[in-house]
DNA sequence: CTGTTAGCGCATTCAC
DNA sequence: GTGAATGCGCTAACAG
């Protein structure tokens, strides 16, 4: 039925162990044999078993990667990123949803494990404790993307989430905003939720300008939720004159509301955001926006992940990647 | 180091195959043997070997996708619906991007073909003989998600583009439109293409309006190609009354178009396109479209992926979900 | 219900 | 340069 290495070795005249030579490019063959087992594996249609060999070397060339969701845009393109300097170093990759849900997390961590993937790639909630437990029992390199812990002991690579929040909301009040509202994540996001309304606090604070409850909302990061935040604030007695979105997609969101409210974005409110994701210049007015750099989270990570993978000592196990303030339309100075 | 099942044969006391049965869970043990072996396994941390089961067994219990890029929206749908049967019934998935690009999604195919997969998801461009060629080599199941070949020989599920797109225009014909401009994508691609300005023609004979090239622009499915398609279209000498989009990111190009060209859009210029991405009704106005399930193409290839990998018979290797109409605020009567 | 025995297809010493 | 032998960790008959 199949074809294994036996049956070239035979059909070539030569051992199996001269195949392997051959199929795994190692120098110590004769030019002349190596044409006859290349020839005899095209007669037979050869095809090495991946799976054997990876039993015998102890080595898969696949990598695991748990992603909260393939179908969201922004993890999307850190997938791409992943995926493309994989292929580069000649990896698989095997992707699992696991919805940021600790549980699921955990589960796919072990069977990623059991699969002897060669290595990690996390993306996920909050790491926690029982995470870290999980991964401990890997014997296998593991890497954290777009996602941190906050003892700060694995390999990491995101962006500094407080800082890109406090960059944002810093632009808003340079633009001589003082009543700047902020439609947040859900604050037990520890990345895009927490740390984005810290910087959001912390650029108010550094401006003087006193933190008011009732100018934070809570979203879920999807259109709608920006689009309910913002019906509340333009009720508000006092409304804002800038809003702060920790997404481009509930900025969007904010934007359709002030505009069904009857107001203008950037002329009566300004709107700025964190994401700059292909949509936020597909929008008018268009967004202004803190750029993440999604792919290449992606890509870096992937790339710590193959150094780890091979030993090689890295200098840097936690990299923070530059945020960069994109000014397009939806702000203007008051 | 790595403890195996002898491990836990040894510290259970019993056989290592008795350890394989309660691992898989085969009913043929005593409840206490069960019991300790589960004890010993917890003791010993040990961590079954799918590579080694893989081997032994002639399953993976993975299944490879290739798909064009993760990055774009459309397919990222798509294999969120393929992960999520797939996780439902144990499968793990190894993604592959291929751009489309037959030398690179035949190379993938074959590696994936080396690590054992199970089965094969493929949604790529058009479908070659070299890629029957390749197909023909693998004694696993392959179904092709979203695409299909002319030959119609394969497992396939995918929607029908020319009837999705007729009914866009039919639509717009319905409403009194008679001069319909089309932004298409390239007549290369069978499905994206060619099938929908096919739908289109039809559309426009069957209402005997006469089809005018001028009409038509070809463009690249992003954003930019929508509104420089559009710029065209507003100066033509008779601008047409409604303008039909091959995809939601394009139309949404052509809306901004109109609007900047200080035109509305339904007001004078109607748009409607195919897709329904999340996007569809994130803009203003919301576009009407065609939707194509994306996410149902993902999981009904995928399920029918695990009938053919479990050899059950299936009565309709070829499936052809159906599209809907959403009328929403992009295109008025006439 | 449980143990023994063979491989699965290949990489990898170690000889020659 | 090349071949023979061994084992990677597990499943799957086959006995008992």
């Amino acid at each position: 039925m199949t074809v294994t290495i036996y049956d070239v070795a035979r059909e070539a005249g030569v051992s199996m162990a001269t195949v392997s030579r051959v199929v795994n490019n190692n120098p110590n063959v004769k030019p002349q044999t190596r044409k006859k087992v290349f020839e005899a594996i095209e007669r037979l249609g050869y095809r090495p078993n991946a799976v054997a060999r990876g039993l015998a070397s102890k080595k898969t060339t696949t990598v695991g990667v748990v992603i909260p969701d393939i179908s969201n845009a922004i993890f999307a393109e850190v997938a791409r990123g992943i995926e493309d300097i994989a292929n580069m170093y000649h990896y698989n990759i095997i992707l699992c949803n696991a919805d940021k849900r600790k549980d699921k997390e955990i589960r796919v961590v072990n069977t990623l494990l059991e699969k002897q993937v060669d290595g990690l790639l996390f993306m996920g909630g909050t790491v926690t404790d029982d995470h870290l437990q999980a991964f401990k029992t890997a014997n296998v390199p593991i890497v954290l993307c777009a996602t941190t812990d906050e003892h700060g002991t694995m390999p990491a690579v995101d962006i500094d989430h407080e800082a890109a929040a406090y960059d944002a909301v810093k632009a808003l009040i340079e633009q001589g905003h003082r009543s700047i509202a902020m439609i947040s994540g859900t604050l037990q996001d520890p990345a895009n939720g927490y740390a984005r309304f810290q910087g959001y606090k912390r650029a108010l604070e550094d401006a003087g300008i006193a933190y008011d409850e009732s100018y934070v909302r809570v979203g879920n990061y999807r259109y709608e939720s920006g689009v309910d935040a913002m019906k509340y604030f333009l009720e508000l007695p006092k409304r804002p004159s800038a809003v702060f979105s920790a997404t481009d997609e509930m900025a969007i969101g904010a934007v359709h509301s002030i505009q069904d409210f009857g107001l203008k974005v950037p002329e009566d409110i300004s709107v700025m955001s964190v994401d700059n994701t292909r949509m936020a210049s597909m929008v008018r007015p268009k967004l202004s926006t803190v750029a993440q750099p999604m792919y290449d989270i992606g890509a870096v990570s992937m790339r710590l992940l193959t150094k780890l993978m091979k030993k090689e000592n890295v200098e840097q196990a936690r990299v923070i990647l530059p945020h960069e303030l994109i000014s397009r339309q939806s702000v203007r100075a008051l």
